[in-house]
DNA sequence: AAACGAGTCAACCGCGAACGC
DNA sequence: AGCGTTCGCGGTTGACTCGTT
């Protein structure tokens, strides 16, 4: 019996997310949580499958992430978290809770494996492309090799985190703790395991937790980095004009998105953003006028982790 | 200004794991 | 235990952007 698909194919929207669609998503979130993925669409309406919400949740929507920029320490934490677990982006992610998997892999494939493939030469033996520091990979090598190396890269994976994680330790607690987790790691354990690291960010990804009453909110500040998200997109929405699908998918939705009283968003400042009563005919200024701060101006980790 | 190629990244697809009945 | 459903992950694709000619 052949899997059933995750949804039907027919009217089943895909490509590029509208800003209406982000915030009618978000929206559903707030509200009900990031969970029960294959409510989504037949509760707001949206035409994505399930799927394609929480991926846009997870990759772009989820409070807290940062876009770009990967700083000199997170590389380092990449390259060796990679040349330690593989291409598990999910686990590697997890102590970067600032950065998504996808995000990680795409930099790993477009910049990193190139970066690191100049730095070593083309006929270099190490697992620079990924996997190959899995046992499953390792047959040219001995157990013991193989072992005798992983022990290796462990230490010098301890030592890069270290060094790394010793410049921004202020408001990096959780990759401190993360780290701890990760030194722990008993190199025979390693071996064995089908799944060293638990991946920590499905910890964090509960990260709206909601009161029954949907005004009672305790993330206040980590939803408001959701908002800013969403009004950045929409920012650089109106500087560049959509093209082709995007612009006539708007069109179509807009209105739509205008009536629907949950979705507007009022704010004096944006970490104190929260959802409020619509104005249809304000359209997104209100939106506009919430985001008027630095992109930088987003919870920090401390505060997410007094959200625990 | 136009054409082309390379680079980037958001989103999709398929698979396996986890879960619930 | 077996089956169907849902979720999460990693690989891949393709649209878009940017730089070069």
């Amino acid at each position: 019996m052949g899997r059933p698909p995750c949804c039907d194919k027919i009217g089943v929207k895909k490509g590029p997310w509208t800003p209406e669609e982000d915030i009618i998503l978000v929206s559903y979130i707030q509200e009900h949580g990031p969970a029960n993925w294959r409510a989504v669409p037949t509760t707001t309406g949206l035409l994505r499958c399930s799927k394609s919400c929480r991926l846009r949740w997870a990759n772009y929507l989820r409070p807290g992430i940062r876009r770009g920029n990967f700083t000199e320490q997170e590389e380092k934490m990449i390259i060796h978290l990679q040349a330690l677990l593989g291409n598990r982006w999910a686990a590697i992610a997890s102590y970067l809770p600032e950065r998504t998997d996808n995000d990680i892999k795409n930099y790993w494939n477009t910049h990193l494996k190139k970066k690191l493939k100049k730095l070593h030469g083309n006929c270099e033996t190490s697992n620079s492309d990924g996997g190959s520091s899995s046992p499953s990979h390792s047959s040219s090598i001995s157990r013991g090799q193989w072992e005798k190396r992983l022990q290796t890269d462990v230490h010098m994976a301890k030592l890069a985190l270290n060094e790394a994680l010793s410049i921004d330790k202020s408001n990096n607690f959780d990759h401190i703790n993360n780290l701890n987790n990760i030194t722990n790691i008993n190199t025979n354990n390693f071996v064995v395991q089908s799944k060293p690291v638990v991946p920590l960010i499905n910890q964090h990804q509960p990260i709206i937790q909601l009161s029954t009453s949907t005004t009672n909110y305790t993330a206040t500040s980590t939803y408001a980095s959701s908002c800013d998200n969403i009004a950045r997109l929409l920012q650089s929405w109106i500087k560049t004009p959509p093209k082709k699908s995007c612009q006539t998918a708007s069109e179509t939705t807009t209105q739509s998105s205008l009536n629907n009283p949950s979705i507007m968003l009022t704010s004096s400042s944006p970490s104190e953003v929260t959802f409020g009563e619509a104005t249809p005919e304000g359209g997104f200024d209100s939106f506009f006028k919430a985001w008027n701060g630095p992109s930088d101006n987003v919870f920090t980790l401390g505060e997410t982790a007094n959200l625990f």
